[in-house]
DNA sequence: TTGAAAGCGTTACCAG
DNA sequence: CTGGTAACGCTTTCAA
């Protein structure tokens, strides 16, 4: 069966009015509870409204009101489980308060993203959530000039933005010691991609508490990998070339983690028994992993929920105040003490 | 740092007009490249457009001209990596063309799922895509009456409305007739939520593949499953604690088999040893669980594609004909011939 | 080539 | 309580 292009009807306040017999005026004061209306014009329109199954223009209202309801959201891949949290989390907060999220996606690139953004400004949303990303301190400070913006995952040293931010050097600080605690002394690391701050404040602290450990900081230890699953897979083949001898893999998130634990699975070499492995991100699946990962959790639900919060807020004329979120290891089964 | 609140400012085309001294409608023609315009006033209105910043009004213009340029996508689950995939497609056809897409999710509720349409309607969308859901084919219907609509992975009956179906039955004859050519007679069966057509269509195709290879079907050999890990995990309990013996196990979507796969591991089961996995989607993940999961492959990436094609032809008043895409069979390391 | 004016669908401010 | 009217920011005739 062929789809037949079909003629799409809309109508307007007016023609319901006219179909009621009174004026738009009175049909927009009851859609809006404006003002009070007598009971038989009110029944009337009611009845209108059902017979043209009219809804009302968001766009028209949105032009007289000046705004339409509408936060937008970048986000940077709208395939990563990690930001499809976050997501979540902010579709939460909204629920209910009569703003709609309006996501789009930047693809870590700068330009895209900005263009994004402007295309979120244009259609004049309310307020914006930026998720990460590649912009620049000065970019994001621009257009928190023109509206309200919220930036997540990233310390912004904006004037005009507030920003929910996450401690990524103390998640990894907490991760290594987690293992040295454990009685691991070789740790090996599987880095992120080093243009990207998050990758280098795990790395950060991954060596900060190795020395204060007393354990000196290997180059030949850290394999570079790229936040992907096949830089993890890598990774652990480089490590292995290298002739490094570890008991314990840290990698800097999860997808790296399942890479580098297939590449483990492969060379026979068995997790948690002969290898340790932490992750770092607790995306949904590391929970399924076999053994189940142990890693770093990033709160990103409530990043999410809380960035949406302080768009409200600021949409309300309050001021927000930044925030620092904590991350937290959850302790699962791919770590043996040796 | 606290955030200040922040006057926020917006310039209008006439502002830009004055400042240039020329008509509003001599800069709207330069905007939309719609007429020739001397040069000095071109040079004019660009340097007050770079001196006030300004941006049109997305909403004013899409009022004014009856479209937005906005195609609304309706998921289910902003977190499902399935529908991420879909929405990637999406947005890749929708790409340069103008077209912005906008996401709203509807949780797996009908009522819920309405509600956002409806939403998505106000606002103008030129048109909808509509992923899966509860939907009936009456609302769908209704719905297509007033604008351009494709649904995916659903086959609906609905005059109007235009769909990319997938075939969940073959799909899981492919998985049912691997693992009999690879000598597996004992196949169990960890279904999908009973109220889901593409459970009960997965379920009907393995029985039927049985049945047809003169193996009987044993309502014991399928447990009840959710399409979440959870009902893997208690999948194979629920097998096992029946006392069934089999050498191979299908389970309905990926999800589930990581579940399955999960509780195999503490069983210490060995997987592909002593049974064999297969799962259904192919999400990203399969690919590097131990051993990367053998599954059926949904092309959803391609279904958003193509769902956004159609609405594009859709929207230039040419007919869209219906598809149904083929899933296949990804071979991996979770069977093993016996 | 340019400007004036009408109007897209709403809301809000006036009178009455 | 109700209707007329102006305006939101833009595009698009229609004249000039």
């Amino acid at each position: 069966m062929l789809h037949v292009p079909t003629a799409h009807s809309t109508s307007t306040l007016h023609e319901v009015a006219r179909a009621a017999g009174v004026s738009p005026s009175t049909v927009s004061r009851i859609l809006n509870g404006t003002a009070k209306v007598s009971d038989d014009k009110r029944k009337a329109v009611e009845a209108a409204i059902a017979k043209l199954n009219y809804k009302p223009n968001l766009l028209a209202q949105g032009l007289k009101k000046g705004r339409g309801m509408t936060i937008g959201i970048l986000t940077q891949d709208l395939a990563s489980p990690f930001f499809a949290n976050a997501l979540r989390g902010v579709e939460a907060a909204l629920a209910g308060t009569g703003y709609a999220p309006l996501v789009v996606s930047g693809h870590w690139q700068a330009d895209e993203e900005a263009e994004r953004v402007e295309l979120l400004i244009a259609r004049r949303m309310d307020g914006i959530i930026i998720l990460s990303g590649c912009l620049s301190d000065a970019q994001i400070d621009e257009f928190a000039q023109r509206l309200p913006i919220v930036v997540t995952g990233r310390p912004v040293v904006a004037a005009h933005a507030c920003n929910i931010a996450l401690d990524q050097e103390a998640g990894a600080r907490l991760a290594v010691e987690y293992l040295l605690a454990r009685g691991h002394r070789r740790i090996a690391f599987i880095a992120g991609p080093p243009d990207h701050d998050d990758a280098q404040a795990r790395l950060k602290g991954y060596r900060a508490v190795l020395e204060a450990a007393g354990i000196a900081y290997e180059p030949a230890m850290v394999a570079q990998g790229n936040f992907l699953e096949s830089g993890g897979l890598d990774g652990v083949e480089t490590l292995l070339a290298r002739q490094q001898q570890f008991s314990a893999l840290l990698c800097a998130n999860d997808q790296t983690a399942y890479g580098a634990r297939l590449a483990l699975y492969r060379r026979g070499i068995a997790v948690p028994d002969e290898v340790s492995i932490i992750g770092f991100d607790d995306l949904h699946y590391s929970s399924y992993t076999t053994p189940p990962l142990t890693t770093v959790r990033q709160p990103v639900y409530e990043v999410g929920r809380q960035a949406a919060e302080s768009v409200l807020q600021m949409l309300a004329g309050l001021p927000a105040e930044p925030r620092q979120l904590l991350l937290e290891l959850v302790e699962r089964e791919s770590v043996k003490p040796r």
